[in-house]
DNA sequence: CATAATTATGAGCAAATATTCAGGTCTTGC
DNA sequence: GCAAGACCTGAATATTTGCTCATAATTATG
């Protein structure tokens, strides 16, 4: 129940195909079970149930529940840290509207396999501190990033462009989480439009 | 863990004043419990522990570890929806940007006290039904006034009314849980700034 | 003061769940 | 084709945690 991992190491380093091929097993299997059920009620057995595999097998590659859970999310985070430089070099230069519409775009599509996952790997994922700061460090930079955009953007009239980063970056993230998640989701198309509205008129005032 | 209610009433009605004093301290324990550890990892136990009562008291006053929470969201929500009441009387006439002002601003004051409980709530809270439907009735019931309120205005230009309420709706509530409860708060002066600006800008075009 | 009613206590129960380990089954390399 | 290592199994164990209940302490009542 608590966060802390009792073992870095993944008990054993997979070494034949069939290995693999269990770990991702678990791993997908995970995905789909933590989402429908949340955290707590995603139970290490059930994963093991819907994987097809046995509990044992299970704890051969992964030290604890925790660690299936931060495996997910680092592997989240690190599509979000790719699609991100994507977009930041095929962005600029041009007009503010295309850039943010690339990064909404990369967003929402980075959200639409496992939404109901994604909810609760940020929202109820125990918060070790390696992940954590993993999670911290990629929303700062994507904000410095983005102030620096905004400072340096003809087109933009904000003052306040920290806050203004830091405004957009959560704004993105949380709207995208939720809305695709939601119970009655919108439209991705209609959301993209609707976001990258908002964004440009706001910073063009 | 399952989020049936097995008794609906308290065990008790607090007759004398020192149970209702039990009750308050157990209801601002588990606040803090909640805010601090989480809905799962915060227990009865630990709530009782920090409230200085024993285990056997709380269940005296709330029949499950649900009840409490589902106590602490039905204020806060019923403080939410006082807000909004109070925010349409006195909004009406006038420019869009005030109305949004007086909106964000309540919104922000309803979550200065427990910002880290808040987002508890909304976002590990145990869905039960009467509950989850308070949430959705109140959230739907802004959504409608808000673009009523669109379709209205003479400075609002923005065609699909229904996913801009929507947008604005979800954006106000989750930008304010978040950057509230963050580890570096943002300046709330500054956020109410930039968030109605933001908002102001986009609906008209 | 005495009796009843209310409130408080906390060791311990029961159920759920994470995790282990002794002993099987399959693959690989020779 | 046969060891040796890799992989898998799942009943059993350890731990966590919501919750109970017999008993004690406190407060109201007359």
């Amino acid at each position: 129940m608590s966060s802390d991992q009792r073992r870095i190491q993944p008990r054993k380093q997979p070494r034949q195909v069939r290995a693999e091929l269990t770990r991702q097993r678990i791993l997908t299997a995970a995905a789909h079970v933590f989402g429908e059920h949340g955290y707590a009620a995603g139970t290490t057995n059930r994963i093991a149930e819907r994987a097809g595999i046995s509990i044992g097998s299970l704890y051969q590659y992964f030290p604890n529940k925790d660690a299936i859970l931060a495996e997910l999310l680092v592997r989240h985070l690190d599509d979000g840290a790719a699609i991100a430089e994507r977009v930041q070099r095929e962005a600029l230069p041009g007009p503010i509207e295309e850039i943010f519409r690339l990064f909404v775009r990369g967003a929402i599509e980075s959200h639409l396999d496992e939404p109901r996952l994604l909810r609760v790997l940020l929202e109820q994922a125990p918060k070790s501190n390696d992940v954590l700061e993993r999670v911290e460090r990629l929303k700062t930079d994507l904000a410095a990033y983005l102030r620096a955009l905004l400072d340096e953007h003809p087109e933009v009239r904000v003052t306040d462009t920290e806050t203004a980063a830091r405004l957009i970056v959560t704004t993105v993230e949380l709207v995208i989480h939720q809305l695709v998640a939601d119970h009655e989701p919108v439209d991705t198309g209609c959301l993209e439009t609707e976001l990258v509205a908002m964004l440009t008129r706001y910073v063009k005032g």
